[in-house]
DNA sequence: TCTTCTTTTGACCGTTCCGTGATCATTTTG
DNA sequence: CAAAATGATCACGGAACGGTCAAAAGAAGA
């Protein structure tokens, strides 16, 4: 499984230099934002599986952060840190759609602890607690079961060739990053192997022949011109998610 | 590798005897402090890889001794040890900057387990590279993310042709410093490129009107004249300043 | 071995993008 | 204030790139 993307919008840094390196630990990637604009700025610019928000910022308040960032499509469970614990403010930080709430001072390790609840609780809810590698991936309408190594678009089952899935596989596996095609004959054909970059084209042609509406505007496989290949990601869908799960259940009692 | 010198603060003689033979087991040079000034004399004389601070000292306070040695530059790992579990584990994390915290009693094979994984974490920070290679940029409203090659302005994406992400993947990542348009070719283009400076001129232009509200009076990208051109650096008056974005804006499309 | 399916290679065409030159605007210098 | 130097803007042609299709080469199965 990929390493879990989680934001950190705090503003003492060294706070946020300690919850950095424990969630490094704890196998997560973690990107700071040191003030309430510039962290709503990239929740809104890409997804992440985690967001951990200070109520107090300087500038923009966590609370108007927070509303926004459920005011845009898709949704990312936020844990809160607050300065105080007046029923006021955890009412409010549940009211505005936070999932979690810590107050300071806390320990780091028990921020961990409530991250991995959270992904817990996501992975309960998304996932059948399979293996990743086994792990049935949904985008859209397409389904991608490595097990079967059976793909189906619209639950109509789609007859593709072993490269063609294991590129689909991959694709799916990372979507919205960006593969030269270089990369992809390095991750997909193998390493060192001396093929022609023109052969990825190709497969790509007959892919996208095969799982898109229109091969000429795909939907899926995207052309990232001068440089390659990306799959499609959905802000409204989680990551590792089955289908579109409404995750108002993950809130906390 | 050489080894790892690790001093040890921490008044009873029997823990530091214990301490100091384990850690010498598992390849450390340990020097041992046992009252809190002469820790923090230590500390600040010369270098360790780490240090193991006890919190309960006589004379100066534990806590004294780590923001003391926080006060002063450069960055040692700390690792405290405490009496108790309840408040003070707490408030070590966050009001100080401990990296770690282990409660008394402890079983010293912990506790060196604790050491080697700190000796991990910086190791892992040195050898890092990739990781801020990867790591998503953000300056003002503007956010770039080089793993998707996705750049996006009040969570609106940009279509940046291929050059122009690098131009401005490269600003971004050196904000405020000047570049000879010499210099851009060098480095987006590539050493050796036998082109000419104008053709800069052609992609600044190109790249503004796709990133600045008024291309004529650019926010981003600036020119400095008679050298080359910079790019914006973030300053106090960012939050509040000019970037005024208005929170609306960050729904998305 | 033969057949069939898959993969690779090659050729052609359309599109996109980049580099260049010409021209206009702005700043600096004398 | 004028001339010179530098930067901004724009449009165009060529080159690089990607899409497409078909044929050749290779692999798997009968």
């Amino acid at each position: 499984m990929e390493k879990k993307q989680v934001l950190v919008i705090e503003d003492e840094r060294e706070l946020a230099r300690l919850v950095k390196l424990h969630l490094s630990d704890a196998g997560c990637e973690v990107t700071v934002a040191e003030d309430g604009l510039s962290g709503l700025q990239l929740a809104t610019s890409r997804s992440f599986d985690c967001i951990l928000l200070d109520l107090m910022l300087p500038g923009l308040d966590g609370l108007e952060v927070c509303k926004a960032i459920r005011g845009n499509p898709g949704y990312t469970p936020i844990l809160m840190l607050t300065a105080k614990s007046t029923e006021l403010d955890r009412v409010l930080g549940l009211e505005v759609g936070a999932d979690d709430y810590l107050t300071k001072p806390f320990s780091v390790r028990e921020l961990v602890a409530r991250v991995k609840a959270i992904f817990r609780r996501v992975e309960a809810l998304a996932c059948r607690g399979q293996e990743d590698e086994e792990q049935t991936l949904v985008a859209g309408e397409l389904v991608i079961d490595p097990i079967r190594r059976q793909a189906t678009r619209a639950a109509r089952p789609l007859q593709l060739t072993a490269k063609e899935f294991d590129l689909l596989l991959h694709f799916a596996r990372n979507p919205g990053r960006v593969y030269s095609r270089a990369d992809l004959l390095d991750k997909v054909w193998g390493y060192g192997h001396g093929g022609y970059e023109h052969t990825v084209n190709s497969h790509i042609n007959r892919l996208r022949s095969k799982i898109e509406d229109d091969p000429a505007n795909p939907r899926f496989v995207l052309t990232v011109w001068g440089v390659g290949y990306k799959f499609y990601e959905s802000s409204a869908t989680m990551s590792s998610g089955s289908g579109a799960v409404h995750i108002s259940a993950l809130r906390m009692p």
